[in-house]
DNA sequence: GATGGCCTAATTAGGACTTCCGGTGT
DNA sequence: CACACCGGAAGTCCTAATTAGGCCAT
């Protein structure tokens, strides 16, 4: 019986020649201990079971359309729990899936599936030597971040709540639990179609801005999502507002709940309406429409998110290899459409409703499993195959990476030529992901 | 009986909100 | 008048770290 304690896996000792490996010393390693069943299950082979059972997960995710001539009639609290599937135990909810997928992708993918993980990025150009956040306000204080301290007496820190400056920070997500912080939840809402730009969404990607165009049920998502029934914005407001203190968050003057983020992901994905920095007036627009986005914020009527259509014929068509270029876009403000375009054929981004956010964002995640995999491809090797932790040569992974990345990056650059230098707006690790997973069963 | 190692439950400290409030601005 | 927004104060919830105590082997 595997106790936790032990590593996961020891295969390299049968196949790494240590004297092969001293060269690579000047590569970046990840040390890789341990990885909680859940993960390993996760990183290992849910993605291609997702794939197997994507109809069935399909199906429980989606949101049917309204079907009757009226529009945008269902209320925002029938909206909210269908977005978070709360009713159905057997479908991926949005509160697992971010919990289990979506936090390595604020920038720290490589902590988050497997307990502990340092990464050594020296050498590696374009990988990691580069601050995964970007921060959006250098003069922020960092001070700032700690305001808070309480005359106690001084004994270890618990792990803070990750603050966008912060690069690596060892097991600074969900350790031991599922603990989804508000900014990551909005964050992970802007990326999500469902509900962006539906109900918050980007004003000015480039700056971090987002506006929360439905503020009651963003609210009521993030009650859901804490077990708050009474949360509204008012409450949720405070806790935004705390995050000014912190450094995390900024208030857009003049603007109503209109919000900063100091700092990105750099792999964030930026799902946007089409109408960039138009999106006051559109905002207008569509209160006067009818057909809006339930966007007034003294109104609990909440839509169907428009993009379900979408979702709809997206899932007509077999995911296996499918590349998310066509569907990811360039930030709001670099882009426009006619303001009559019907909702289902804005073409925005992106998430497939059921994908696994790892498969489309989250290399490199390295688990033991994922590691295992990789080095039966060759691309890793252990370096301490016989010791409780294992260092893997990770450089010819990254630069493979890498690589890819800067091609599907030009190859995006060249079919839009509005993207965004530091942006990202394709990943096209997913494929590869599948693939690679795929193999290790 | 003394000692040491291991395990587990209880306690403590602290972060991240949540709730309430009074107030201001639009 | 409704709502957004602000920030103080106190409280709750959760988790990690620490401590205490029990059990067992030597």
């Amino acid at each position: 019986m595997l106790q936790q304690s032990e590593l996961i896996f020891d295969f390299a000792s049968d196949h790494v020649n240590m004297s092969q490996l001293m060269g690579y010393s000047d590569y970046p390693a990840v040390i890789v201990e341990q990885v909680p069943l859940p993960h390993q299950l996760l990183y290992a082979g849910l993605a291609c079971e997702q794939i197997q059972t994507e109809q069935d997960h399909q199906q429980l995710l989606k949101v049917e359309p309204c079907e009757s001539g009226e529009e945008e009639t269902m209320e925002t609290l029938v909206a909210a729990d269908s977005l978070l599937n709360m009713d159905c135990p057997d479908s991926l909810s949005l509160e697992q899936h971010y919990s289990q997928t979506f936090l390595p992708s604020l920038g720290d993918v490589i902590t988050t599936p497997v307990t502990q993980v340092t990464v050594s990025a020296e050498g590696i150009v374009g990988a990691f030597d580069q601050p995964q956040w970007h921060s959006l306000h250098t003069g922020k204080p960092a001070s700032r971040l700690q305001s808070r301290k309480r005359g106690k007496k001084a004994r270890h820190r618990r792990a803070e709540s990750p603050t966008p400056d912060i690069t690596v920070k060892k097991d600074k997500y969900n350790k031991g639990g599922n603990t989804l912080y508000l900014w990551q939840f909005l964050m992970e809402l802007l990326q999500d179609r469902q509900v962006c730009p539906r109900y918050i969404k980007w004003t000015n990607a480039n700056a971090g801005i987002f506006k929360l165009v439905n503020s009651k049920a963003v609210a009521r998502l993030w009650g859901k999502h804490k077990n708050k029934p009474d949360m509204n914005y008012e409450t949720m407001g405070r806790a935004l507002r705390y995050y000014y203190q912190r450094g995390i968050l900024n208030k857009v003057e003049g603007q109503r709940l209109v919000y900063q983020f100091t700092s990105l992901p750099k792999d964030m994905i930026y799902i946007t309406d089409g109408e960039g920095t138009k999106e006051e007036e559109d905002d207008e627009n569509d209160d006067i429409s009818g057909h809006d986005d339930g966007v007034s914020d003294n109104s609990d009527d909440s839509t169907i998110p428009s993009s379900d259509q979408s979702v709809e014929e997206e899932d007509s068509h077999p995911p296996q290899k499918k590349m998310l270029t066509s569907s990811v876009k360039a930030p709001a403000t670099q882009r426009s459409r006619p303001s009559h375009r019907p909702s289902a054929q804005r073409d925005t981004v992106l998430r497939p409703t059921n994908a696994s956010l790892i498969q489309e964002q989250h290399l490199p995640i390295v688990s033991a499993e994922m590691l295992r995999t990789f080095q039966n491809l060759q691309k890793v090797q252990s370096l301490q195959p016989r010791g409780h932790a294992s260092v893997f040569q990770t450089a010819q992974l990254l630069g493979s990476l890498c690589e890819q990345q800067a091609a599907a990056e030009g190859s995006v650059e060249g079919q839009d030529e509005t993207s965004q230098p530091g942006q990202k707006t394709l990943q096209v690790e997913t494929p590869q992901l599948v693939t690679l997973t795929s193999s290790d069963q």
